[in-house]
RNA sequence: GCACCCGUAGCUCAGUUGGAUAGAGCGCUGCCCUCCGAAGGCAGAGGUCACACGUUCGAGUCGUGUCGGGUGCGCCA
């Protein structure tokens, strides 16, 4: 239960109120009235701004009308302060048992705490990963993976239906060049001796094992034969054997995607004649010659006629090519075909998470959505940043050509998947990312995942203390005297539990998991904060020999504290750990 | 040349969709274990939010321009 929703909802119906009773013209409008939490606490739990934005409409000046509307948001429930401050705030503070009512919903939904139904059902495609099947992933594309991977976990947690899915760009030159790999393997495999391997294949290990399983399947069959014979088959055999190798990868770090979609399929059962009908009939597609870019001039430039998507109309710079010169369709079109099917599934909304270095194909992308869509369906394309391999400050050296990078598996086993996901969502996704192979091993504040699982950690223990020290104490967190909790460090403790909801909300609906990340820091500080506040002070300690009932409600507490850990790191696919080694 | 992303404390970064006196971690200085896990906590110092205009009750946040860094720019995927 999202309080701030609910209070807002509370706060129109009052003013409302007012208009009906003639206190308040009757013609205003309140979309934008708003309740934030002031980061100040002098300025009460939740401030808002009715009174300014309705200022100019109520014609009367912004502290007059907070007056007035302070005077009946004090009869809400849970209310005893409203103040008008500043240019006209009204500050909002709530009475102790409020807050004990939020703890003790926070306790009874456990882990499952801050789930909504606001997404209302809605159809959400979350496309992530997405690399071409030419070899295992690289540490480069678990940011990417996690955070797709979490960010349709949040979608679906508020209520949306999300589907997570993989494209597949199994067409072009780069798999003839993987087949052509495959084939030198295989010869290997069969006894030739092939010779250095040509520029251009994929010389990494990972091909060997295929090529004898192909060995072993077919015997010499594709020895000596033309190219011809064999590029083909050889192509779909070693996709194959690559997205098994992908699916493993991905499977490492937890995550499994619904929906696997093949470019090359897609343009085989006649997609791009869909998509150019579809487009042409709004008058989209054209014969015409474009300008070369202005400063990299590229030396064999010529001008050429070609078949181009008119997506200078939704917000593009220049009207981009379907079609090579040879007659061959881009990968332009082949992503316009994927996408018209994306929305010809009935998704409302769709999400692709690129790499950084693909941002030049943000506005097309989004071009022919809008075309394709007539608006209706948004496309949000989250890029994510290079992440940065160190080993204790130094960077790690890779090398692609050499086949000497590191794969994301050499990462999960050097440090485990949890901290692979909970570190790739400590940085806006937009932003370059550290990973320091030895920091984030590390069992000290310095490392985030640590931290916060030292919090949780804690609570596990302090509850399983409670039953050691106190073993014939009933412990019945939904029933425990919740009134007892009066410290003004536990009630903000509480505080921070309650807004969770929220910041999980805010969260998905801006697409930005980095946020939960963050949320889960400050918890984990106010709750170590408050800990630490119990050695000052003994009778701030969770357990009371003497007083049963202040024990139970500070157990509850407890309880609340790592329902909210366990609910964040459940959505981050982090398992939390009870008890550190 | 054009487009997109970034510019906030010495360093690495948040900033609740435009709110009040801009925050955290690291580093620095000084403190806190007879005590539920000190693998932690408290306090202090540290700022022209790159710069300049503009929009309004109010701008780190929105708009325009400038500077600096990154990414990309027809027949690669």
């Amino acid at each position: 239960m999202n309080y701030v929703r609910s209070l807002r909802a509370a706060t129109v119906k009052a003013i409302e109120g007012l208009m009906a009773s003639g206190a308040l013209p009757p013609d205003l409008v309140l979309d934008a009235v708003a309740i934030d939490m002031p980061r100040d606490p002098s300025h009460g739990d939740v401030a808002t701004n009715a009174a300014l934005v309705l200022a100019k409409g109520a014609r009367k000046p912004p502290r007059e009308l907070a007056g007035i509307i302070a005077q009946a948001l004090r009869s809400l429930d849970g209310v005893v302060a409203a103040e008008v401050a500043g240019p006209g705030f009204i500050n909002l503070r709530f009475d102790d048992r409020f807050w004990h009512e939020r703890l003790h919903e926070a306790v009874a939904a456990g882990a499952g705490y801050g789930t909504a139904d606001v997404g209302a059902g809605t159809k959400v495609n979350v496309e992530y990963v997405s690399a071409n099947p030419t070899g295992p992933l690289h540490v480069g594309h678990a940011r990417g993976a996690v955070v797709g991977d979490v960010l349709a976990n949040m979608l679906a947690a508020v209520g949306n239906a999300v589907t997570r899915e993989y494209y597949i760009n199994d067409a072009g030159a780069q798999i003839d060049q993987l087949a052509r790999a495959l084939h030198w393997r295989y010869r290997e495999a069969a006894g030739e001796t092939p010779g250095p391997m040509p520029e251009g294949l994929y010389p990494g290990e990972y091909m060997v094992p295929v090529a004898h399983s192909l060995h072993a399947r077919d015997g010499g069959a594709w020895l000596g034969r033309p190219e011809a014979d064999w590029l083909g088959p050889l192509g779909d055999y070693a996709i194959a054997a690559m997205m098994d190798l992908i699916r493993d990868d991905l499977a490492v770090l937890g995550i499994h995607q619904d929906v696997f979609s093949s470019e090359r399929a897609g343009v085989a059962r006649g997609g791009v004649d869909a998509a150019l009908v579809a487009l042409d009939a709004k008058g989209l597609i054209y014969q015409g010659v474009l300008e070369p870019p202005k400063g990299s001039k590229p030396d064999d430039w010529e001008p050429r006629e070609q078949t181009l998507f008119r997506s200078t109309g939704f917000g593009d710079d220049v009207d981009r090519p379907i079609r090579k010169s040879d007659g061959s369709w881009t990968y332009f079109a082949g992503d316009i075909v994927y996408h018209l099917d994306k929305l010809n599934r009935g998704f409302d909304v769709l999400i692709d998470v690129w790499g950084a270095d693909h941002g030049g194909y943000v506005k097309r992308m989004q071009a022919a959505v809008k075309a394709l869509s007539d608006g209706r369906v948004p496309l949000d394309i989250k890029l994510c940043q290079l992440v940065n391999l160190l080993d204790n400050g130094q960077p790690v050296r890779m090398s692609k050509r050499a086949g000497t990078f590191v794969t994301l598996r050499d990462v999960v086993d050097a440090v485990g998947k949890d901290v692979v996901r909970f570190v790739m969502l400590t940085r806006r996704n937009d932003m370059h990312l550290d990973f320091d192979l030895t920091k984030v091993r590390e069992q000290s504040k310095d490392n985030p995942v640590f931290y916060v699982q030292y919090a949780h950690a804690r609570c596990c223990s302090v509850l399983r203390n409670a039953v050691e020290t106190m073993p014939d104490l009933v412990i019945d967190h939904g029933a425990a005297p919740l009134d007892r909790l009066v410290d003004a460090g536990e009630i903000a403790l509480i505080r921070m539990l309650a807004s969770w909801p929220r910041t999980l909300e805010g969260a998905a609906e801006s697409h930005e998991p980095h946020r939960l990340a963050y949320f889960l820091g400050e918890l984990a500080a106010a709750f170590h904060g408050h800990w630490n506040r119990g050695g000052d002070i003994p009778s701030l300690r969770f357990l009371v020999a003497e007083d049963r009932g202040l024990t139970q409600a500070r157990l509850a507490l407890v309880a609340g504290v790592r329902a909210v850990i366990a609910a964040g790191l459940g959505i981050f696919g982090v398992a939390p750990v009870e008890q550190l080694r």
